[in-house]
DNA sequence: TGTACATCAGTGAACGCGCGTTCACTGATGTAC
DNA sequence: TGTACATCAGTGAACGCGCGTTCACTGATGTAC
């Protein structure tokens, strides 16, 4: 039974609080890098007051991300329910991109900086849920128009998890690349997008002649 | 003028040590927590000695993206200089991609872990680096029997580049996750490879049917 | 409702430690003659 | 070739600092009666 007592309630503020604090502190460094104290200096607590909550920084990693999951899976089925059954899959697809990054950049450049970074049980999470990513949006994909238009039903269950997977994959490289100092060109931003947007439609070309590729 | 006295030459040598040594250091942490101290202590040096050779451990990173390109390039153009000129693209390519890997371990996972990471400059260098494979790989292509299957003369130039930097992401993303601990599966790398020979298939599908794309 | 005790989120001081950087130094190597 | 001075890669001690963790504590909140 979860507590509601209005000490529990506070307990659970300050915990989002370490959180949320974390994950703007690492907008410029690493989760392996970030010293506990600063995070309970930058959040107004004492040191000590950290372990009221985790362990230690690595468990605050994965927490992160774990809890910031639900707002970003609640973001993407979102967007994605709003597909019509047009033929514009890849505009649609960048759009839902680049909104997505936008309204989660902390969260994105956290996953694309510790997905291979140095703390095991954080690359481990992440890649739990990046493989739960690929696998709602292969289900998403198979009740919707793109799956009718790439005949995706008649795909073999492994080609629609390594197509699901190239695509998240896609997905946070292109991420890391927004969200990284676009060095002094303004128009970096809009390159970065043509480029992904024509490398997701070279994805899809590949889908839609993937069952007759020996043909 | 390279100095060639037998101190010059001591001194490269403790240069390369350092290097070497920090690249070991890295299987398990991150240049942004990875100390100097520890590099020097490795190396059997004073910490000190480490001035003679770096402003700082940032600067001792930059090296390191910039001079272990160049035994990698080397391979991948020995690699790619036995390609002949029959279909199997794909097969040839994964190989590629395999045996690269397994011959550069530590600076694949050195790449993968801070084109991410919380340095700045050492970002900025991998970026340059990652483009300049992706301009070699784009040169030889257009060269060689595989631009020929898939026309890629008639391309426009932007379209062989996005190509080009597609299959270096999939590529460094691949090895990363080569690199990790393979959990306790041990058919895991298996997974692995087929996983990326398959998306692979998918690009190169993707790359044959570009020019008739919306027919 | 009121009281008396229990819980526990957060405090603040203290600890020992490894860090990056500085500095004057040593002694082998290099150079000018 | 031999000598006398210059260079400079590497040393070792010292510094001040922020770190993670511990501990006894405080005082508001919770609970039993």
């Amino acid at each position: 039974m979860v507590q509601v007592t209005p000490r529990a309630v506070q307990k659970q503020q300050t915990r989002r609080l370490l959180l949320s604090t974390a994950l703007r502190l690492m907008e410029h460094q690493s989760l392996g890098s970030l010293s506990l104290r600063e995070v309970t200096r930058a959040a107004g607590l004492a040191p000590a007051a950290f372990y009221r909550h985790f362990p230690d920084m690595d468990r605050l990693g994965v927490a992160l991300v774990e809890e910031s999951l639900e707002p970003l899976r609640a973001a993407l089925r979102a967007v994605r329910v709003g597909l019509s059954d047009s033929d514009e899959i890849i505009r649609q697809s960048v759009a839902l991109l680049s909104s997505t990054v936008r309204a989660n950049r902390g969260w994105f450049r956290f996953v694309a900086r510790e997905r291979h970074g140095q703390i095991p049980l954080v690359r481990l999470a992440i890649r739990d849920q990046l493989r739960g990513f690929a696998d709602e949006l292969a289900r998403d994909l198979l009740a919707g128009p793109v799956g009718a238009v790439v005949r995706l039903g008649e795909w073999p269950a492994a080609d629609v998890q390594m197509l699901t997977q190239l695509a998240v994959n896609q997905m946070v490289v292109t991420a890391a690349a927004l969200l990284d100092p676009p060095e002094d060109d303004p128009a970096a931003e809009a390159v970065i997008l043509a480029t992904a947007t024509t490398q997701l439609r070279l994805i899809v070309v590949g889908a839609r002649h993937w069952l007759d590729r020996d043909t």
